[in-house]
DNA sequence: TCGTACCCTTACGTTAACGTTAGATTCAAC
DNA sequence: GTTGAATCTAACGTTAACGTAAGGGTACGA
């Protein structure tokens, strides 16, 4: 009898083993066996020598994981979610901590959301300070006294990304210039 | 000459030791050790016996990291950043870089956004789902049927993360029930 | 001066999600 | 039967951002 993507000229259709399941999803056979280890996947059967056997669901299964990995769900929180999903049908205790896992993981992704827009919105105002600059004055001039130019460009204030930037190079400027103690050039 | 944490009186300004840095910005010794190693934060000074003093300054500067930090950025990006804007006044092209590696952190943002924001959206349509489940039923039998219902809960088709929870359950049960092969069980 | 908190440098450990390697076994085509 | 690709298990390595620990030196108030 073969075993090995071979069609099985009964009701069961043709199994395929670990490289096979790499290929057709991107895969390592490494990530496979880890999604294993963590109870995310499970081959339909072994054969007598070991090699393990995957059903044709197995593909959406581990595309499933990628695609939800992708967007911010970590191994150990989907792992979280199957194995709750897996309880859920024992009881309304059970069915009760699946919403909660969902709920806890909506508000986190939520502040997630914020938190990248936050930073989107900084970038964005840095960006355009710095675009400023080639703006307002000759390219010439303004490349070189860009970054240390004290007018605001408009702005009230430097934006926060930006301003700490520029702290960052008085603090180095006076330690070139003007050492206090031991000047620390250790670090380059 | 006093140089801990004392006024001098001069024009220099007291200077805080590393244990002091750390209780005001809520970092520990070994983080500002490690901001100090990626060239992101010095000491303005050291003493005689190489302990580490900094300027006030330096408290901003450490709640600058840890702000945009936690806002998405890594502290190796910050480190390209400050280097970046260190460099920017030596000329054009290194103005340029500067606006590149914003434009850059910029489109990493939005897509990170982007990537939330559908899981935020497949989280809120799953827990939806699932909400749906109590309502539709008595809480008794809706408890214990929910996981598996067949029911489509007026939706065409489960969320895409719950589809895929779904099908972690027929694979599991027709395992437990038929064994096909070697019945995996040592993932247990 | 003494005592104690503080700081120094060095180095190894932790976590998640794999990558990489090695030696042995299995599988399937020829 | 032979051969070479595929697979097995085991184990160590990588990365970022620290945490933890150790042994020794420093700073400063009492």
């Amino acid at each position: 009898m073969t075993t090995n993507a071979t069609q099985i000229p009964s009701q069961t259709p043709r199994l395929l083993r670990i490289g096979d399941l790499a290929r057709l999803t991107g895969k390592t056979v490494r990530a496979i066996h880890l999604y294993e280890e963590l109870g995310l996947l499970q081959p339909a059967s072994r054969t007598s020598g070991g090699f393990r056997l995957y059903e044709q669901g197995a593909v959406e299964r581990v595309r499933w994981i990628g695609l939800f990995h992708g967007m911010g769900f970590s191994l150990q929180e989907m792992r979280e979610l199957v194995h709750a999903w897996w309880d859920a049908g024992l009881g309304p205790e059970a069915m009760s901590h699946l919403r909660s896992l969902f709920k806890r993981k909506l508000e986190d992704t939520r502040e997630a959301v914020r938190r990248s827009q936050h930073l989107e919105s900084e970038l964005a105002a840095g960006l355009s300070y710095l675009e400023a600059c080639r703006v307002c004055a000759a390219p010439a001039s303004t490349a070189k006294g860009c970054v240390g130019c004290q007018q605001d460009h408009g702005m009230e204030q430097a934006p926060a990304l930006v301003a700490g930037l520029k702290s960052a190079s008085p603090g180095r400027g006076p330690r070139r210039s003007h050492p206090v103690f031991v000047s620390v050039e250790e670090i380059q």
